[in-house]
DNA sequence: CGCGCCATGTAAGCAGTTACATGATTCC
DNA sequence: GGAATCATGTAACTGCTTACATGGCGCG
């Protein structure tokens, strides 16, 4: 059900469709949730058909097209009612590189060494891309305090996991 | 597939029953994954249908007897065979709280606040509570280099975590 | 001429959660 | 007497991923 407020959050900033939607999870949204098209295509569904949402269909003669989504008023309430009555549930993570991690002493230096290098370059990625992120949104008038909250987040978290990639790196470059 | 290699390094460490790892789970590991019994208690079968793990059934006089789990020679192989071959898949993380962050604009001080004390519980006794494991661990003799890794980890993740709350915070209660 | 982007959708299968189920022992 | 701990399991359901499906436009 959760999707369901994710969904309803960034539709309450402004009407987007679910294109849109979609690039925002994987843009500004992978630290804190992640979908794919198909189930978001599909609840968006459910919640038009649970009257939370409706959409305008905007026909543009050279691309395909599209549902422009808004909250209804019984959308919106139901997204604050979620947000301050609704207890939270437990951060789930699911953290593949972490379970290598554990293994590490049944491991060589070098493949230890490789492992971490290679995190290392994903986690920059990362970062630079939500930096540009924030580059980009901060130039921008009328700022989200939400996405600012959210963008600020991932970037200590980005450098909070390199930090610790460093010092992982050096624990086991100084023993060898 | 990845919880099989996160029971498979769990069980490489030690043998095991399915009761303890879920206790791993809850206690050790929810800063990167996370199961219930009924899902591993599945997969430990499955498991060992694929002959990566064996069980010996240990008949307790007083509690329930209990099955403990150890590697087989081919589940080790698939362990490290997965580590340093397998490509890391992207981190998922479910963050209900961080949902919530995006639309503090829409919220009022005092329920902004509410949630962000609310979060801010939470991740203290997740923190003091992965301290207190620390220290119990540190106190062994034969320290898991694995476990230590992780541990520091989720003390640093929490600690960012809070850190960032605390700046939330400020940010609502200078400009209030 | 092929690839990536725009834009939406369905179907099948796998992963994960919640509920149901049992039963002895220990602690308050 | 009730709750928590030890210890395991199955069933039903919901959530999520991967694959299938379509088709025009712009860029190199």
């Amino acid at each position: 059900m959760s999707l369901r407020y994710a969904l309803l959050g960034i539709i309450s900033k402004k009407p987007i469709t679910g294109y849109d939607v979609v690039r925002i999870f994987k843009q500004q949204m992978i630290y804190f949730w992640n979908s794919t098209h198909s189930q978001i295509y599909t609840e968006l569904h459910k919640m038009e058909n649970d009257n939370l949402i409706e959409h305008e269909l905007v026909i543009q003669g050279t691309s395909p097209n599209k549902k422009v989504y808004s909250l209804t008023d019984s959308g919106k309430k139901d997204l604050i009612r979620w947000a301050i009555e609704e207890p939270l549930k437990t951060t789930k993570i699911k953290d593949e590189f972490l379970i290598k991690a554990t293994i590490f002493p049944i491991l060589t230096v070098n493949e230890i060494n490789k492992l971490l290098d290679e995190v290392i370059e994903r986690e920059e990625k990362i970062l630079s891309m939500t930096k540009d992120w924030k580059e980009h949104f901060s130039s921008q008038e009328g700022q989200d305090v939400g996405t600012m909250l959210t963008v600020e987040y991932g970037i200590r978290y980005s450098e909070m996991y390199l930090e610790w990639c460093k010092w992982a790196k050096q624990y086991f470059n100084e023993i060898k």
